[in-house]
RNA sequence: GGGCCCGUGGCGGAAUGGCAUACGCGGCGGACUUAAAAUCCGCUGUCUCGCAAGGGACAUGUGGGUUCAACUCCCACCGGGCCCA
């Protein structure tokens, strides 16, 4: 067991430890007594507002871990390292006199529990049932301070009950997008009654793609109400009951749709796009088939722009912000109408369903680059296309186009993205550049995916990387529109080199000199003129390499050093690059700018932003601006618009599971559904006798096997007498919620977790969620919540839609869930690779001297790496074992101790011996090991007291910024400090006791109620520290010269920089260095050094 | 391919632009012990000069830059990790 080197027992059991030693059985003993002391008196129960015991003067604070998915194989080292943290500062909080809300539960609905099912036939509640209890006992045994009372789990008839409530007010709400919001703005969600009663008022209408439509106030004075509308808009009075239902279920925020889904017959469910590699399914191999499903959908694309805003209020790592952004993935950018060259009566049909007649519509995230449209690309699937093989163009090979749009239909969208040849046929069809007014031809390519924008594209090859690939794969022209800075440059130098610049061998050179100083200096096109004047003027004064050169006066106090020197480097970089670009000759260079046809001869396209060229009214304009602009100038000549796009889909929230929250809804014999009241619920999970899915080619959910309880009637099912007469006949939905519902709203329901009349009551919601009074909604919610960075995305993405789909219909007080949220790292361990970095398990492998590792099997050397725990690996470690072995509070300050918490870093046992000691350490040196009583000084030693101090002043604010390690690393010098000197007084320990309680809280109520205090420290007043105390008399003070310690002397605290600098010159080892030497310069920082410059 | 993060002793790591390597582990030496374990004390970045006491030089992935002063800020590169595609 070299691997894991593990240090001997501490408990060492023969010869006996002295009998009051700090011992593992010690410890454990000690640990279990107050966890059950805390227990029995409810030490760590929050009473809510108006419930007994509750202190309305303290300040609140709601901490929250990310709860666990109870697996059946328990806790493993990572659990309890966002728990702990969180468990430190809430008993520090509490000390510190706040009201502390820290409850635990359990996410419980999940695969794993199902499978096991269909393999034994256990009932998945009975397996999670017993998950949860095995965590329940192991988080309790590390002895973190939850409010047990408050517990919840998802698969609680009586929490998931609430699940189907907020699910419902989303089905009985639409989201109006011009309504008023309580954050501000504009958009907001409301009942769906709301928006009958605007279709029945006249104030909005239906346009022909289906949409809501509000209905100008002017058109409204003159056709009222009762009129017709133009624009294909149609009025709600003139729509049929089936019309009027369609489009009122297709505004619900959820809904209803047709989704294609992943179906796997073998394994009776649809599947994830991740679950799915090559056509099979990850777990099995099983084929999977793409079929179209009726799935209900949630529409937080409704919700984008708010979920964007609120990234900026909260108080979050800022590369989870930009994960949220990114996957938001708004996009600004210009729908654009390119003028087909056709005769007017040809195409009537080619053109977009948006699109006017006569054009082709795109969507460009680079309006600025219409100018660089060489070409046009259609979907093979385009109604161009089909109106071209209508009636053919005299340039259009109809054939081949044919051939080719039904080769298309067979290959999968991600396939025809990711496809490295580029395929496309020329439709015979020309457009006309707006910018350019260049006739362009149109081609018909599946790189263009009818499903994304227009299905149609302005292809731009000099700045896209696939229009790049296929103008070379089919000589299409490129031209170039954006230069970045540097090659914005060459273009000014190939305009204005004089005869002199131009010769061979020279303005290579000349140009080499002219990139580095504008980059160097950072300067702007509007400084370019400037730059080549100063490049000529220096280049006049002809100086030798390596040599100073006298600068032009503007130049001079910006330019540092001799620039002759800093040359040598840039210059050859910029020489290669331009070399790299092969002109053959000046001539040739200059030419290709004037041809606009730089990126024709680089070899790539240029997709970054610049520097507009070769576009009339927006020359030289930065990227941002230029967009602008073109979209301006194309909104002024009615050819296009702006248009944001988000690359957030709408959530689908389907799956063909059994253990999952059941939808509260039923299907008429028309297929309409119809949810049920809200005093049906819960609608239970009805027991299945076999949970084996059924192999069918049909999607088929688990649940449809329950047919008695699939087919009830309306009133047996709970519907509203008033929507369906109880008698009706109906079917539930057999379709379940996916895993995520359940912690959507976790957080809302600790507030209150047994409230039977509401998802959570109000007074505690805002008591807890609220912001603090005079602020704003935006700075509310919970005060921290610690999970794992793998929940960046989605599940706080789903929670903050439910939050403010909440706070929208007046449920919650906030406007976003989680104010300050922090991620721990992964706690990784070791492996072992040999040459070829295939990896070998830890038990495989001997450590033949120091830091040598060689693989017993081979007797080859091979090197100690970190890798992720696996079992594979064997190089899982179990919580349990090391509780057995050291106790819970060593194990909690080793996680701590660790390192940063938001780091990965690897576990290795071997140093959680260190923490031991310092307990054992504390504790011998106040209690006698052989007699176990106290042993305190009678007076307290000067060190030690300021050492603590120092250690309270430490820790306290080291836990505000969660950093444990350091403050640990604190107590540990406040030990070494006392066992040097002797110990404590009881004063003393009083407080160190105090300080160290949050971090080792057993070991520390055991010294408090032995120094005969009552129970329990941990909820004892925080120590309290003097700032006098943390600064000594004297200092020692660093001599620097040229920045290099050369002495230190000592100086009096607070002593000015004038003194300090008169000790510093007159110390003798510096006078000896500065002999023969001329001081040019003395920087003085008070209290740290002085740095004399001399030469 | 894109985004984000990280590279400091044998290992985990510390360091508001101001004395790099706090603290812990490991290692070495010593005390206690018949002995070992446990425990306690001391030393421990590398190279180098010196019998020694002491001194010197170099070190925070590499190369540049800014600064009186850079682990820290800027640029380029190398290596590792995470996320997205």
């Amino acid at each position: 067991m070299s691997h894991a080197a593990h240090p001997a027992p501490a408990s060492g059991a023969t010869p006996p430890a002295p009998p009051h030693r700090y011992t593992a059985q010690l410890a454990n003993e000690i640990e279990l007594r107050w966890q059950g002391w805390w227990e029995a008196h409810q030490t760590f129960e929050q009473p809510n507002p108006e419930e007994p015991g509750f202190d309305a003067s303290k300040p609140k604070f709601y901490c929250l871990d990310m709860f666990p998915y109870p697996s059946g194989a328990g806790l493993h080292v990572g659990h309890p390292e966002g728990y702990t943290a969180t468990d430190i500062i809430c008993r520090a909080r509490r000390m510190q006199g706040c009201n502390v809300l820290h409850p635990m539960g359990w996410d419980a609905f999940g695969l794993p529990a199902e499978q096991y099912a269909i393999q034994t036939g256990v009932h998945p509640a009975i397996t999670t049932k017993k998950a949860i209890d095995n965590f329940r006992r192991q988080l309790k045994r590390f002895g973190f301070s939850y409010d047990w009372s408050r517990e919840v789990s998802t698969i609680d008839p009586k929490y998931y009950k609430w699940t189907q409530w907020i699910w419902l007010r989303a089905y009985n709400s639409w989201f109006d997008p011009k309504a008023p919001n309580r954050h501000g703005g504009v958009g907001c969600a409301k009942p769906i009654g709301e928006l009958v009663k605007l279709l029945e008022s006249g104030a909005a209408a239906i346009d022909g793609g289906g949409n809501l439509s509000y209905v100008p106030k002017a058109e409204l004075g003159i056709f009222g109400v009762q009129g017709g509308l133009g624009g294909g808009l149609r009025m709600w009075h003139e729509l049929s009951p089936e019309e009027k239902r369609a489009f009122i279920d297709d505004q619900r925020l959820a809904y209803l749709a047709e989704q294609v889904v992943n179906w796997c017959p073998k394994l009776g469910t649809a599947l994830a796009n991740e679950e799915v590699i090559d056509g099979k399914s990850e777990r099995g191999g099983f084929p999977v088939y793409r079929k179209p499903l009726r799935q209900w959908m949630f529409r937080i694309t409704a919700y984008c722009e708010r979920l964007l805003d609120g990234l900026d209020a909260v108080d979050w790592p800022e590369s989870t912000r930009i994960q949220q952004r990114e996957w938001i993935g708004r996009s600004e950018g210009a729908e654009i109408d390119f003028a087909l060259d056709v005769p007017d009566e040809w195409g009537a049909e080619a053109t977009s369903a948006d699109g006017a007649p006569g054009a082709l519509r795109v969507f460009t995230t680079r309006p600025d680059t219409v100018g660089g449209a060489t070409y046009m690309v259609v979907a093979p699937e385009h109604a161009l296309v089909e109106a071209v093989l209508a009636d053919p163009r005299a340039e259009t090979d109809a054939k081949a186009l044919r051939a080719y749009v039904e080769q298309a239909k067979h290959r999968a969208d991600v396939e025809r993205q990711e496809a490295k040849e580029k395929t496309g046929v020329f439709t015979g069809v020309y457009a006309i550049n707006p910018v350019t007014n260049a006739r362009i031809p149109i081609w018909a390519a599946d790189y263009v995916l009818m499903g994304y924008g227009t299905g149609a594209i302005m292809a731009v090859p000099a700045h896209d990387d696939r229009d790049y690939a296929f103008a070379r794969a089919f000589h299409l022209p490129i031209r170039d529109v954006v230069y970045p800075r540097h090659v914005l440059a060459m273009k000014r130098f190939a305009q204005h080199a004089t005869p002199d610049e131009q010769r061979d061998g020279d303005w290579i050179g000349v140009l080499a000199d002219l990139l580095g100083y504008i980059t160097s200096n950072d300067l702007g096109p509007d400084r370019f003129d400037d730059a080549i004047k100063t490049i000529r003027s220096r280049r006049r004064q002809d100086p030798r390499p390596g040599e100073a050169v006298a600068l032009p006066p503007d130049q001079a106090p910006n330019e540092p050093g001799a620039i002759g020197q800093r040359r040598g480097v840039t210059k050859t970089q910029w020489l290669d690059l331009i070399e790299a670009l092969g002109p053959k000759g000046f001539d040739d260079f200059k030419r290709r700018f004037d041809e606009a046809r730089f990126y024709d001869h680089d070899g790539g396209a240029f997709t970054g932003h610049g520097y507009a060229v070769n576009t009339p009214n927006i020359e030289a304009l930065p990227t941002a601006q230029a967009q602008r602009a073109v979209i301006a100038w194309f909104e002024e000549q009615g050819l296009g618009s702006r248009r944001i796009n988000y690359k957030l889909r709408d959530w689908l929230f389907s799956r063909q599971r059994y253990w999952g929250e059941p939808f509260p809804i039923v299907f008429d014999e028309r297929g309409d559904h119809h949810g049920v009241q809200a005093s049906a619920l819960p609608v239970s999970l009805p027991d299945l006798a076999d949970y084996t899915p059924e192999v069918s080619d049909e999607p088929k959910p688990l649940l449809a096997k329950a047919t008695d309880w699939i087919n009830t009637t309306a009133g047996e099912a709970g519907v509203a007498p008033s929507e369906l007469p109880a008698a009706t006949a109906v079917m539930r939905e057999s379709n379940t919620m996916p895993g995520w519902a359940g912690s959507c709203w976790y957080y809302l329901r600790y507030c209150d977790a047994h409230n039977a009349d509401r998802f959570v009551g109000t007074e505690a919601e805002q008591y807890w969620m609220g912001s603090a009074p005079g602020q704003p909604a935006h700075s509310g919610g919970v005060d921290l919540y610690v999970g794992g960075a793998e929940h960046a995305v989605l599940h706080l993405l789903y929670a903050r839609f439910w939050h403010k789909l909440l706070y929208d219909l007046g449920e919650v007080s906030t406007d976003e869930p989680f104010k300050k949220l922090y991620h721990q790292g992964l706690i990784l361990s070791h492996a072992y690779q040999r040459d070829d970095r295939s990896l070998v398990p830890v038990d495989e492998v001997d450590e033949s001297s120091e830091g040598q590792y060689i693989e017993r099997a081979t007797g080859k050397p091979v090197t100690q790496i970190v890798a992720k725990m696996s079992k594979s690996l064997r190089n899982v470690v179990n919580p349990d074992d090391i509780i057995v072995e050291f106790g819970a509070d060593t194990f909690r300050l080793y996680e701590m101790y660790m390192g940063p918490l938001d780091a990965s870093k690897p576990w290795n046992t071997r140093d959680t011996v260190g923490l031991f000691r310092l307990l054992q350490g504390i504790w011998r040196q106040v209690i006698d090991e052989q007699t176990g009583e106290l042993t305190l000084r009678d007076t307290p030693d000067e060190t030690v007291e300021r050492q603590l101090h120092r250690t309270i002043a430490k820790v306290t604010s080291d836990i505000e910024r969660l950093a444990f390690n350091t403050a640990i690393g604190s107590i540990f010098e406040l030990r070494n400090a006392a066992s040097k000197a002797g110990g404590f007084t009881g004063d003393q320990l009083d407080r160190f006791v105090r300080v160290i309680a949050p971090f080792a809280p057993h070991i520390a109520e055991e010294l408090w109620s032995r120094l005969g205090k009552p129970a329990p420290v941990s909820l004892a007043p925080w120590p309290g520290y003097d700032e006098t105390m943390l600064v000594d008399d004297q200092v020692e003070v660093a001599v620097q010269i040229l920045g290099k310690v050369k002495a230190k002397i000592m100086a009096p605290t607070g002593a000015d920089e004038k003194s300090l600098e008169t000790a510093a010159l007159a110390d003798e080892r510096i006078v000896k260095l500065l002999e023969g030497k001329t001081v040019r310069k003395v920087i003085v920082v008070p209290g740290r050094l002085v740095n004399i410059v001399a030469n």
